[in-house]
DNA sequence: ACGTAGAATGGACACGTTTGCGGAACGTCT
DNA sequence: AGACGTTCCGCAAACGTGTCCATTCTACGT
C-alpha cells in the first residue's frame, strides 16, 4: 500500500499539491483557514513527508552521520548519546556507524554517510584510519571530532583539558603527602597521553618534586596493560606509594595487582583514575579519577556541528574541562616504618 | 558545489542518463566494454550515488530504525553493536534514536522514522510507551524487540532464555551446597524478572528445597535498589547464604551492603548476577553471573528483520541461550558455628 | 541486397517534494 | 469605469534515479 503523498492530499482538498505543500510548512502566503483545513485532512489521512523527496529539492537531508570505533565502549556510548540529545532537539536524525577501526569498514561507513547526503559528520574514535581522513575530508561537509588523538587534518574538535585535569589530579596526590608518585600511562603515543603526562610534570615542579624516570610506567590503556605495568612499579626497589593512572581501565588492573601483592589501596598506595567510568564508583575501592562530562561533549560537538551546517562560525578546538571526583582510592601516604 | 549527478557522467560519456544507471548498476543489458568506460569515468568524477533519489523510485530506503531507551546503557550499546554489524553486511544503514522512555521523544522516534521511511525497526528498549506502540505498528514495517518487557502486540522478539538460565545459575547455589538461598528481583513487574523468577523456583523444587517467601525481596534493576534489597535480606533472624540476583546492576549494589556488614563475599555470602556486565569481571570479588549473549543477539534481531524485509518468514519468538560465568563470588556455605 | 532477430541504447515518465512565476479574484482609489 | 495593488492559488520545472517502451544499430541468414 502506498504512502499517502502530498497529491493524494490536494485531490482530496480540491487544491494543487504545492498549495498542500505550503500548507503544511504554515506558509504566510495562505490564508489560515485554508491551511487549517489542508492539514486536518492531512492528518486524517495519516500523512507524513517523505525526507527523500524534501531533501532532494532543498538539499538538506536533517540528517548527520556519527562514525564511532565501536557503540559497544562504554564512553563512546555516552558521547553518542549526548550527540542524539542534541541532534533531536534540532530535529535532525543520526546515522550510526561502527568503524571496528577495520579498513574495509571505514571504506563503508564513508560510502554510506556520502550516498545519503549526511550534512555533517561527528567522529567519535579515538584513531581515524589515515587512508580514511581524505576520504571523509573529502565530502564537503563539516566534521567535528570528539576526544580525538590524531586531531591533524580536521579543524573541528571537542576534547577534555587533560593538561589541567591532570595537573590538578596529581596536585591532590601531593597535596595528601605523596612525594613518590608514578605515572601509570599509555604506550600507543597518543596525543591525550602526552598532554596527561605533561599536567603530571608539571604538578610534581610545582611541589618542588623531582622527576624520577622509574616511577613511569606504560599500559595499554586496558586492564590488563594496567596490570602489567603496576605490578613492575611494585618491583622497584622503593615503589612509589601512589599512581596517577592514564585512565579507569588501566587503574581497575592496577588495583588488582596491588591487591594480588597483598597491600591495601589506600592505605598503602593511593590510586588515581581517569574518565569516571562507570565502574569507577563500583571498584574496590571506590576509585577516585577525573570525570569526562561525556554526555556533554557529545552535545556540544552536535551543536558545533549544527552551527557549521548552518553556515555559521564556531570553535575550532574546544576544551572543557574534567573535574576530580573523590572517592576512597586516596589517602595520606601509610607512615614510614619505625626502625 | 552540486554533487556529480547521473547525468554529468552520462554527457562526458556521450550517453543517455539511463545508460549510465544501467552501467553502475552492472546491467546485463549493456556490453562490456560500455560499463567499464562509464564506470571509469563516474570514479574519475567522484560519483556517488544519491540515496534518497534512489529511494524515491525504488521505495526501499535500505536504512533500518534502531530506537533503544537510552545507548548509553552498556547492555543496550552491545546489542546495537550487534545490529549494526549485522546491518552492515546487508549494506543497510542505522538510524539510531533514543527515546529515553519520554512520550514527547518517543513521538519524535516514530515521525522520524516514518518520515525517512525505514524498512524495519528494532526496539532495544525494555519498556515501550504505550501510546507509542501503535504509532510503531502503524507504519507498516515489520518490527523486531529485543529482550522487550512487555512483547504484547508485536510478533517478533529475540529474548534471552530466562528460566533455563536462571534456574541453572540457582542450581550452582545449590550444588554448591546451600539451602538458604534468596531471589532479589525487580519490582516492576517485567517479564524477565518472572521469568527468571520462575527458573529459581524450579532450581529449589527439583532440589527438593522449599520456598520461603522471606528470601524474596525487590530492588529496582540498580545498584541503590539491589544495596536496600540486600540489607534487608541481611536483617532477617536467619540471613540466606546465597543469593541469586535479578541483574548484576542490583548484584553490585548487593556486594555493597554485605561489605559494609562486616560479612565477605563468597566466604560468608555466595552472589549471582545476570547480564555479564563488563563491571561483573571488575567487582569485589569479580562476579559469577549469567552471560547473555548480547552482540550475538543484536545480529539475530537484525537478521531477522532483514528476512522480514525481504518478504520472507522468520521466527517469531527466538530464544537464546545465557551461559554461566564462574567467577570469585560463589563457594560452599560457611560452616555452621562450632559451638 | 534485403529482411529480420537480437543486441544496445535513448526517450519519457514516475517517484514526492519545494518554489519561482504568473494569473485570477477581489477590493480600493481616482 | 478603469487602473492598480493585494491576496490567494495553480502551473511547471527541478532535484537524481530507475525502468518500461520504443528506437537504432549490428550481424546474420537467405
Amino acid at each position: 500500500m502506498r504512502n499517502v503523498s502530498i497529491k493524494d492530499i490536494a485531490a482530496a482538498a480540491g487544491v494543487s499539491h504545492s498549495t498542500v505543500s505550503r500548507a503544511l510548512r504554515n506558509s504566510p502566503l495562505l490564508k489560515p483557514e485554508t491551511i487549517a483545513r489542508i492539514q486536518k485532512i492531512a492528518q486524517e489521512k495519516g500523512y507524513t513527508a517523505s525526507a527523500a523527496a524534501r531533501s532532494l529539492v532543498t538539499r538538506r537531508t536533517q540528517t548527520i552521520g556519527v562514525v564511532v570505533t565501536t557503540i559497544a565502549d562504554p564512553f563512546v556510548a555516552e558521547v553518542v548519546s549526548g550527540i542524539e540529545e542534541a541532534a533531536n532537539e534540532h530535529r535532525y536524525s543520526v546515522f550510526l556507524a561502527n568503524s571496528n577501526a577495520e579498513p574495509e569498514r571505514e571504506m563503508n561507513v564513508v560510502r554510506s554517510f556520502a550516498e545519503h547526503r549526511v550534512d555533517g559528520i561527528v567522529v567519535t574514535s579515538s584513531r581515524v584510519g589515515a587512508l580514511y581522513t581524505p576520504m571523509l575530508s573529502s565530502m564537503q561537509v563539516p566534521i567535528v571530532l570528539v576526544n580525538n588523538q590524531h586531531p591533524g587534518e580536521f579543524v573541528h574538535s571537542v576534547m577534555i583539558a587533560n593538561f589541567e585535569a591532570s595537573r590538578q589530579a596529581t596536585g591532590l596526590l601531593v597535596e595528601l603527602g605523596h612525594r613518590r608518585i608514578a605515572y601509570l600511562g599509555d604506550r600507543f603515543g597518543y596525543q591525550s597521553d602526552s598532554e596527561r603526562f605533561a599536567g603530571y610534570r608539571e604538578a610534581l615542579d610545582c611541589a618542588g618534586l623531582a622527576f624520577v624516570p622509574e616511577l613511569v610506567s606504560h599500559g595499554d590503556g586496558r586492564p590488563e596493560g594496567g596490570y602489567e605495568a603496576m605490578k613492575k612499579l611494585l618491583a622497584l626497589p622503593d615503589p612509589p606509594t601512589a599512581v596517577f593512572c592514564y585512565n579507569d581501565m588501566s587503574a581497575l588492573g592496577a588495583l588488582k595487582a596491588i591487591r594480588e601483592a597483598g597491600l591495601r589501596v589506600p592505605r598503602d598506595i593511593s590510586i588515581v583514575g581517569f574518565d569516571d567510568l562507570f565502574v569507577a564508583e563500583y571498584a574496590e575501592p571506590p576509585l577516585t579519577t577525573v570525570r569526562q562530562p561525556r554526555r556533554q561533549m557529545g552535545r556540544l560537538a552536535a551543536e558545533i556541528l549544527l552551527k557549521l551546517i548552518q553556515g555559521e562560525q564556531a570553535d575550532e578546538v574546544l576544551r572543557v574541562p574534567g573535574e576530580l571526583v573523590l572517592r576512597q582510592s586516596t589517602a595520606p601516604p601509610p607512615c614510614p616504618e619505625p626502625r
